[in-house]
RNA sequence: UGGGGCGUCGCCAAGUGGUAAGGCAGUGGAUUUUGAUUCCACCAUGCGGAGGUUCGAAUCCUCCCGCCCCAGCCA
């Protein structure tokens, strides 16, 4: 049923490596950059690149890109190792930083110098983007593009050292200004920032860019394929050019892949970021979120999130995923993990008349239908019920097969009981229904053989938990948020809170299972949110529902 | 209009000259004490377009069209 193993261009790649021996061990590597939470968008790179690990027999990485402290943080450090092994993925001893290399990176930067490949120029920030040209003209050299190797070095080492403010000078390779690819026009490799660095504190004030810092971190580490998505095409012959230039240890490549896009979904960190900062929800974990601790607080098992990876593939066109297709892979998972329990989202009071007053009884309900080794539990039947208030229409349409006026329906593990009156306030709300039962059904059958064309979860009103719980609707109503205005595309009924629902006694307990499915509704779990007086249930997603998809329709 | 990529079913995605995998979605049906699950069937004479090469082309060639990325001292 799991899907096999993916095959796609990086794993051919891999495979014809170590078909014609150019490694012994396969190593990759997971590099982000801590200053944001991981979101699904991240996990599929997690998936390839410790997926391609484990299948070949090599090892991954957990690298932090720790070379911008202006907006890294230690909480950013732990969200994602811990986001990270949530997912399942282990590794071991090799967890790493860039800025471990930074000794390393300023040796071998001075070594550039020294060769006449890079130098420091003077230029504002300002004068330097006059300078690199544009698309269709060539850029113009630096003024300072010739210094001597004696006065590179020296400025560089006061850069270093700290004698500078910050964008005063940088460090620059000199490779080509007339390059059609942008990224060789003499890149930045060094530049000044007076920050706190949360691992080297204020040990440096330059700070190594990512163009500088990545191939060799990779080469240090003995990288073998290192994987990035499409934007990062263009910086490959920098890549390349650097590690040809310096005297790294090991040789790795640079593959390049599609990143992965949802409907109804904003994966850019930038959005991500203003929609916590913006109060539109409620953190970096909230259910509606995209990112891994939002889908582990909305109930999504890890196992979800692995299977949707492997069945989206790997390869190198843009595009956007279904957001259905994660669904089916967290209803798949959940069909088979979790429990069933009877919930009452919309509690409506279902009165038996020829039920006596004050009677109770325990009836077998199973734990899962295609498990036998759940096992069993009782569920409480009496007099006064409820039941789920869509369940009920008292002008049923043709369709509608459920409980209606005159209607037999069968309460799911107990009895039939037929609709005989419906009761209503002042205001004609129905508030309550009496029904009449068949005690020879008990169970669930009828002896005499009549069929009923519903089943129905129900409660007893006497024993069951009063809980809150949230659902959960898509964050944009389009279907391709706008990423420069999202405000506007916002859902505005992505949350909502129902108080008065009704669930079984033991799941309101401290520690229930994980996910749950409430029968016919869909799979939840208990939300951090939950008190001993007040449990909180979020809906992970709703069972697929044909029948409101016909509803629709009509 | 410089450079780098990408275009195969509504959505992902195999395919690398021998006559279009698979999954999701959808549709029809069977089973069902969850309108769930499960099961079965259907769903691209067609591979962005036009030419060409070839016995044979999604795969090779030519031209064209469309989309994405790059002008941070972000990653």
């Amino acid at each position: 049923m799991m899907a096999e193993a993916g095959r796609d261009f990086i794993r051919d790649i891999v495979q014809a490596d170590l078909d014609a021996k150019k490694h012994s061990v396969i190593v990759t590597r997971f590099p982000p950059e801590p200053n944001g939470y991981l979101h699904i968008g991240h996990a599929k790179s997690i998936g390839l690149n410790f997926g391609i690990a484990q299948e070949f027999g090599g090892r991954c990485n957990l690298r932090f890109d720790d070379t911008n402290p202006t907006k890294e943080e230690q909480e950013f450090i732990d969200s994602i190792q811990a986001d990270v092994k949530w997912l399942g993925y282990d590794w071991g001893k090799n967890l790493f930083f860039a800025s471990d290399y930074f000794e390393k990176l300023y040796e071998w930067a001075e070594g550039l110098i020294r060769a006449g490949l890079a130098y420091v120029d003077d230029q504002s920030q300002e004068e330097i983007r006059q300078a690199r040209g544009s698309l269709t003209e060539p850029g113009k050299n630096s003024p300072f593009r010739d210094r001597s190797v004696e006065e590179n070095l020296d400025l560089f080492r006061r850069m270093k050292a700290g004698e500078f403010p910050n964008g005063a000078r940088v460090l620059r390779a000199k490779i080509d200004m007339a390059s059609g690819n942008i990224n060789l026009r003499d890149p930045v490799l060094y530049r000044i920032l007076h920050a706190h660095h949360p691992r080297t504190g204020d040990k440096w004030s330059i700070y190594p860019s990512y163009d500088y810092a990545h191939g060799q971190s990779d080469a240090i580490e003995g990288v073998t394929h290192s994987i990035c998505t499409l934007e990062f095409e263009d910086h490959r012959p920098l890549y390349d050019w650097l590690l040809d230039k310096l005297p790294v240890p090991s040789k790795p490549h640079q593959y390049e892949f599609a990143r992965l896009n949802l409907t109804y979904t904003l994966l850019s960190k930038r959005v991500l970021t203003e929609l916590v900062r913006g109060g539109h929800v409620a953190g970096w974990d909230d259910p509606r979120m995209p990112t891994i601790a939002g889908l582990r607080r909305r109930g999504v098992p890890p196992a979800a999130v692995r299977e949707f990876i492997k069945r989206i593939g790997v390869a190198k066109a843009n595009s956007v995923v279904d957001v259905g297709m994660l669904e089916f892979c967290i209803r798949e998972v959940l069909n088979q993990a979790a429990q069933r329990r009877m919930a009452v989202l919309r509690p409506l009071k279902v009165v038996i008349e020829n039920y006596p007053e004050g009677q109770v009884e325990e009836i077998e309900a199973v734990n899962h239908p295609e498990d036998p080794a759940a096992g069993t539990r009782r569920v409480t039947f009496g007099r006064e019920l409820y039941i789920e208030r869509d369940d009920f229409m008292e002008n049923p349409s043709k369709k509608f097969f459920r409980l209606s006026p005159g209607n037999e329906v069968r309460l799911r593990y107990a009895y039939f009981i037929t609709c005989r009156e419906v009761v209503k306030n002042a205001e004609g709300e129905i508030v309550e229904l009496r029904c009449t039962y068949d005690p020879a059904t008990r169970g669930g059958n009828a002896p005499d053989g009549r069929k009923v064309k519903a089943t129905m979860h129900w409660l007893s009103a006497a024993h069951a938990k009063r809980a809150e719980i949230r659902l959960y609707n898509p964050l944009f109503t389009n279907a391709n948020p706008d990423a420069a205005n999202f405000t506007a595309d916002l859902n505005p009924r992505s949350l909502e809170i129902l108080t008065d629902a009704r669930v079984e006694p033991d799941v309101a307990a401290p520690n229930p299972a994980e996910a749950m499915q409430f029968e016919r509704q869909g799979y939840f779990v208990r939300d951090k949110d939950s008190t001993a007086e007040r449990p909180v249930f979020n809906r992970t997603i709703g069972l697929r529902d044909t029948f409101a998809k016909e509803v629709g329709k009509a």
